[in-house]
DNA sequence: CTCTAATGTGTCGTGTTCCGATACTTTTCT
DNA sequence: AGAAAAGTATCGGAACACGACACATTAGAG
């Protein structure tokens, strides 16, 4: 394959992962949470840690910085999404849980994205099975 | 399937792009760019428009609007990675070239992360082809 | 047991990036 | 020629992530 179509192999990658982000932020903005804050609900219902996941799991799911998920934590609960709770066995944690009305949205929310992800996959699977 | 196991697959899938992505700024800030600096080198790159790509060609390859792609190329350009041209057919458009040191430093990022995409690939691949 | 180190979370100020609104230049169309 | 459209650029503002720092709790060395 020629250096040139490398890179447009590249581009094409990119942009169509940039196409369904930008696409997923749309989906969670007309339901009045930003993408961040969609993530952080997912990362919570994904967790399988019993009374939910600790700020730390969270930033790791998220890849970002525990205080910017402690951060997130802060904006999100104010909306009603999410609530905290102070571990019983270890007092220095703080367990993550989504409230009924984030349960429901989040719900919502992944039924267009399990749609939209199978779009998505019928885009991605030549580009990332092919050199 | 259970729902429960739904959103742990969704949740692995964001997290592995987000891994993925967190690297690739690792990868383009260690050659001194930021991210988006990154992203318009192959923008430009992998365009197939003789001349170079225009600003919103560019926008579009980027998924912003057109005059974010036009503050990144200044950022870009002051860099001296980028230079701009305007058009000798059509006076509106600007067109992007990498400049001989943008060329050169994007060969490098692009040869660690065809390597990295491998191993995405690997990890993508389960993700995608599974529903 | 106690005191220090390690762990987990939170606060504050800062920088980047993106956007909407708006303006300007060039081209197209009638 | 003049109005509308297309392409690019400028400006002010918002979200988010970070580093540096602070605080509380637990674990471990002695």
């Amino acid at each position: 394959m020629s250096t040139d179509e490398q890179y447009q192999r590249l581009l094409v990658f990119r942009t169509t992962l940039r196409r369904f982000d930008q696409w997923s932020r749309r989906a969670a903005e007309e339901h009045g949470l930003t993408h961040a804050q969609h993530q952080m609900l997912l990362a919570i219902r994904g967790s399988v840690t019993p009374g939910g996941p600790t700020i730390g799991e969270v930033a790791d799911a998220l890849v970002v910085r525990h205080h910017t998920a402690s951060e997130l934590a802060d904006r999100t609960q104010q909306l009603g999404w999410v609530e905290r709770a102070r571990s019983t066995e270890d007092g220095r944690r703080v367990q993550l849980r989504l409230t009924p009305s984030g349960t429901r949205v989040l719900e919502e929310l992944t039924a267009v994205h399990v749609e939209e992800l199978q779009r998505l996959s019928g885009l991605l699977d030549p580009l990332v099975s092919q050199p």
